[in-house]
DNA sequence: ATGTCAATTCAAGGCTTCTTGAATAGTTGA
DNA sequence: TCAACTATTCAAGAAGCCTTGAATTGACAT
C-alpha cells in the first residue's frame, strides 16, 4: 500500500459514523449488508449513510454489489489490514514498543507478537 | 483505550504532515527531537509545525519536555499501538483476514501473526 | 404504464481544519 | 538590562467536510 492510499484510508477511518460502519460490517464478511438495513440498524438518514459509505468505498475500505434494488456493502479486509500495517511498518519503523502495545490484548492470535518483541527496551 | 480517544488519535494520524512527524520521531525513541530541528529537517514553517505537534500531543500520540530553550517531542509508542489495536480488536472484531493482511509483511517479528492466522479463509 | 421501493445525487448551510504572517512569551548569555 | 534565540499564540482567510431535505435514478410488481 502506498502513502496516498494509506492516508486516504486513515482519513476515512477517522470519523465516528464510518468507524461504526466498519464495526457493523466486518462480522458480516463478504456477504455484507444492504444499505437500507445498515441505515435501520444504525439509525442513520439515507443520504448521510450514502455519503459515508461512498467515502469508505472510495478509500478502498468497502466494496459494493447490487442485488435487485438493494446495494450490499462489505468490508475489504485486506485494505484495512494493509492500512494498519502501513502505520506499523512505514510510519513506526516496526518500533518494538508500538508492536508490543498493538499486540497487548486478549486475543491469543496476536499474543505472539508481544512475546517475540521482548527486545523492547520499555 | 476508549472510543473517543481512539477516534482522536486516528484523526490526528490522518494528515500527511503529522504522519511525517511520526515517521521522523519514532526512531528517535524517548529522547525525541527539538521542534527547531524537526522544522529544519522537514522544511516546515514554525507556526505550522507547532500546530501539528500540538494536534498530535493533544491526541496523546506525542509527549513533550522542555530543555533550556528547546522543546523536545517524542512519540508515545503505547498510544499509537493502542490505537491500531483498537481498530483491529474493537472495530474489526479480530477478523482473521484483517489480522492476516496486517501481519503480511517482511518483518519476521510479526510474521507469526500471519502464520497463526492460517484459519483465514482467503 | 404506473406506483412503490431502495438508494443516490443535489444544493445549501454551518462547522471545522489548515496555512500564513505578525505578534507574543519565555530563556539564555553578554 | 538587553539582545538573541526558541517556540507558541493570534487573527484572518481559504478550503474542505458534514448534515439535511428535496429531487432524482433505477428496479420491481401489478
Amino acid at each position: 500500500m502506498d502513502r496516498s492510499k494509506a492516508l486516504a484510508a486513515l482519513s476515512a477511518l477517522a470519523h465516528e459514523t464510518r468507524l461504526d460502519l466498519i464495526r457493523l460490517l466486518t462480522p458480516q464478511g463478504a456477504e455484507g449488508m444492504a444499505a437500507g438495513q445498515i441505515a435501520e440498524t444504525l439509525g442513520i438518514a439515507a443520504p448521510r449513510l450514502s455519503f459515508h459509505l461512498s467515502a469508505l468505498e472510495q478509500a478502498g475500505l468497502l466494496r459494493s454489489r447490487k442485488v435487485a434494488r438493494n446495494v450490499f456493502y462489505s468490508v475489504d479486509a485486506h485494505c484495512i489490514g494493509s492500512t494498519l500495517s502501513f502505520v506499523l511498518n512505514d510510519c513506526c519503523c516496526d518500533h518494538p514498543e508500538v508492536l508490543a502495545a498493538c499486540a497487548h490484548r486478549a486475543d491469543p492470535l496476536v499474543q505472539g507478537v508481544g512475546a517475540v518483541s521482548g527486545t523492547a527496551k520499555t
